[in-house]
DNA sequence: AACTGACCCAACCGCAATGTC
DNA sequence: AGACATTGCGGTTGGGTCAGT
């Protein structure tokens, strides 16, 4: 394939914007949305490449974009994205309502990635540079539930981001003007418009945190919450739960039985309990997930059989549901590998089951404190 | 005041994915 | 089905700014 050379062509100015072309390119989108960015810049007199005018609208005047420092959540929450999905800037970005990608981007290269390094912290796995879990002859069966669950988590956080970014998410939505502008409504471009009210997907890190404060509040096993989403499998009222969940989750992912505003053919996907819907036109996407779980639970367990495309999948909560990556968090918690991991530095360091519990336990919230305390960069630990 | 190096971030580059004909 | 166009995305760069000497 040629690539296009648009950027190439003799005569198109390249760097920084003057507030000139700002204008044009801004005055030209508010009336008569971009439309095809390769013709754009002709059309609105600009001497630029339509990448160039794309970029410029998607990372700087796009009306619906926050200028400015990150708060102390937005770190939170970049932090825990970047732990469950990498470098995929582009799902993070629509966890952070107002920001793009690239911003985030930048900030993590130039800050957060930093304040991890100086802390010890590999920011590109999340664990402790000299960290010896889940490798070798000790990698232990806690250590590959954990990171079923990161997985998991991974798979649906994208899916959720791809709901945001195909504004295919039926969401009830209490603030019908809450966009306000009237110029990105009349952007076209899916990636230019607004993004629709913000995916509750949050909560599971909500939840992820909370169950480990709850966890180790009860000491119990019996008490225990999610840790992560919910994701119950049921079919025709024949649940056979891949992974069980335990009574007041704060998220839930479930295939649904009815009620579910997809089309037939498709496999809907509900979030939050039914506060949302992705429709899969393929199965296998919706079975995306599953595919990231542990290979010895069978995919029937959740796809639909062909003569029954709608055959959703029940999604309530279930109170007596088997134990599957809750079972699989709690066998961590409580009795994790018996290695030592340092990362867990908020809590105490000992060969108990209960110890390693309280270890890991403080995964996120160490992490997390070490870098709340130090938003400036200075933390205790360095 | 001048120089230097670190830092920051807007913008660019190029590959991949997706759409269109 | 395949070629081409367009868009999305993540990595990288380069120039401006700031702090330290």
């Amino acid at each position: 394939m040629v690539r296009s050379q648009c950027c190439d062509k003799v005569g198109l100015k390249k760097g920084p914007w003057t507030p000139e072309e700002d204008q044009k390119l801004l005055a030209y989108v508010e009336e008569h949305g971009h439309g095809s960015w390769r013709a754009l810049p002709a059309k609105a007199g600009l001497q630029r490449c339509g990448k160039s005018c794309r970029l410029r609208w998607t990372n700087y005047l796009r009306p619906d974009i926050k200028r400015g420092k990150f708060s102390l959540q937005e770190e939170q929450t970049i932090i825990q994205l970047h732990a469950l999905l990498g470098n995929r800037w582009s799902v993070i970005a629509t966890h952070l309502p107002k920001r793009t990608d690239n911003e985030i981007k930048n900030y993590w290269n130039t800050h957060l990635k930093k304040r991890l390094d100086k802390m010890g912290i590999d920011p590109v796995t999340h664990k402790p540079k000299a960290d010896s879990f889940g490798s070798g002859s000790g990698h232990s069966k806690g250590a590959a539930h954990l990171s079923h669950m990161a997985q998991w988590e991974s798979a649906r956080l994208e899916a959720e981001a791809r709901l945001v970014r195909e504004s295919k998410v039926i969401i009830p939505n209490p603030h019908p003007n809450r966009l306000g502008s009237t110029a990105s409504a009349q952007v076209s471009d899916k990636s230019s418009a607004a993004p629709p009210a913000r995916p509750q997907c949050l909560d599971v890190l909500k939840a992820w945190q909370g169950v480990v404060f709850s966890m180790l509040s009860a000491g119990s096993s019996d008490s225990l919450e999610s840790p992560t989403s919910t994701l119950n499998f049921s079919e025709n009222e024949l649940a056979i739960p891949l992974i069980g969940v335990q009574k007041n989750s704060a998220t839930t992912l479930a295939f649904a039985t009815n009620n579910a505003p997809c089309n037939g053919g498709t496999t809907a996907v509900e979030f939050n309990s039914g506060n949302q819907f992705e429709c899969f036109e393929k199965l296998n996407e919706a079975a995306q997930v599953k595919q990231n779980l542990d290979s010895s639970v069978a995919l029937h367990d959740i796809s639909p059989d062909a003569s029954n495309h709608n055959a959703w999948f029940d999604s309530a909560t279930n109170e007596n549901a088997p134990m599957g990556i809750v079972e699989g968090l709690s066998e961590i918690l409580v009795c994790t590998s018996q290695d030592h991991n340092a990362f867990f530095a908020g809590g105490n360091i000992n060969d108990s089951c209960g110890g390693n519990l309280e270890e890991n336990g403080n995964y996120w919230n160490s992490l997390l404190n070490l870098v709340d305390a130090s938003p400036t960069g200075t933390s205790p630990v360095f």
